[in-house]
DNA sequence: TAGATTGTTAATCGATTAACAATC
DNA sequence: TAGATTGTTAATCGATTAACAATC
């Protein structure tokens, strides 16, 4: 059922989908038209079922959607039911608030070692997990092949360690700095996390009200 | 020269541009075509025109945009020329890492107080601000008046945090809890910082390598 | 002036919304 | 069966791209 190429504007829309349905879930309702969900999460409900049809129908005419497996199909989707190996560079403020605060596993990755270059952060334990110094990184990635990186680093250091992992067979990449790493390397699957940019749109909507 | 309603997608591209022109700045360019920039930032030459012409044109026919001027202009554009003032909530690992790795000031904002409602923090110094307790923030919201409110908290308590904000006037909020804050409260302007999201999209596309 | 590149209009493309037949 | 709601096609809307006249 799956067409050739789904939208990134519909994958984007995908785990917010599957947060909405989890707190249906936690609220003990069992079933959902799209009608009520588009009124819920504010979207037509043409959307929610174009969206849903990219991937094949997850529902029943006259009924709706099934939460459970609605949730269960969209897990599917996105992956999250087959996790994969994910490293995660830089113990600073942002790489210590992401491994304490991201649940992993329930995000489709599993969490497999973090790294630092400063020597006194060596040893120390995160999470369960105890800080490895950078320069055990090639082996330890040759040892376990993981599949991504999450990036917790300065702008400057970003693009030498993400070419490193890349030589390294890593292909996707969380980026916490405001470096635009995939513009240097194009074969590279590459999430930005620039949260600062919020700050300045948020502005923009602060100096301009009138536009809801 | 500005038209009535500009593109969320426009306005939302604006702070990318603005760091490339940064680093543009920093490599010492003086000027650039939009050909040129649109291939160091992977756009057509005619988006970028299309942007900028969206808030009257900063360019030269015959010679392209000086990078210094076009990025004031976006700076101005964005409102981070006029900064306003903004708190923060929830001094947990996420709100440490915003406080000490953000520089608000160049993102439009100044930071005037930072709350928690753990005892045991409150007084600590974080980057030069006392973290205050989470009682006194009306009162330190009716005597200063914050535009906007960084909320650094779990998915349960932002609700209603964000409810007692709204009441107390304040508009703008950069939410980094999976919560969707505005659903509930449409008059208030809201950014979404929903990293998580991005792992699943990650998650995706890795599992679905064969789409660029 | 000639060349270059913008600002802007027109054409295309894609995404969202509306409509409705299929069907539970 | 009748009512409800999906899946899916068609219509609309908006965003991106292409083209070109204006002009530095």
């Amino acid at each position: 059922m799956i067409k050739g190429a789904i939208s990134s504007l519909v994958i984007n829309r995908m785990p917010r989908y599957y947060r909405f349905l989890g707190d249906l879930q936690d609220e003990g309702i069992k079933k959902i038209s799209s009608r009520q969900l588009a009124e819920r999460m504010n979207l037509t409900a043409s959307q929610i079922r174009q969206d849903f049809n990219c991937f094949g129908g997850f529902g029943q005419q006259g009924y709706g959607y099934n939460i459970d497996i609605l949730k269960q199909e969209i897990a599917h989707i996105l992956g999250i039911d087959r996790p994969q190996t994910a490293i995660l560079i830089g113990v600073g403020n942002i790489g210590r608030a992401v491994i304490k605060n991201v649940n992993f596993e329930s995000k489709g990755f599993t969490l497999i070692g973090i790294f630092d270059e400063k020597e006194s952060l060596v040893g120390q334990i995160v999470k369960n997990s105890p800080v490895r110094h950078i320069s055990t990184l090639d082996e330890f990635c040759r040892e376990n092949r993981p599949a991504a990186a999450i990036l917790c680093l300065p702008k400057a250091a970003t693009k030498p360690i993400a070419q490193q992992l890349l030589n390294l067979g890593i292909k996707g990449f969380l980026n916490f700095s405001s470096y635009d790493i995939y513009l240097d390397f194009p074969e590279s699957i590459v999430e930005n996390v620039h949260f600062e940019d919020g700050l300045m749109t948020l502005s923009y909507r602060l100096h301009n009200e009138e536009n809801t």
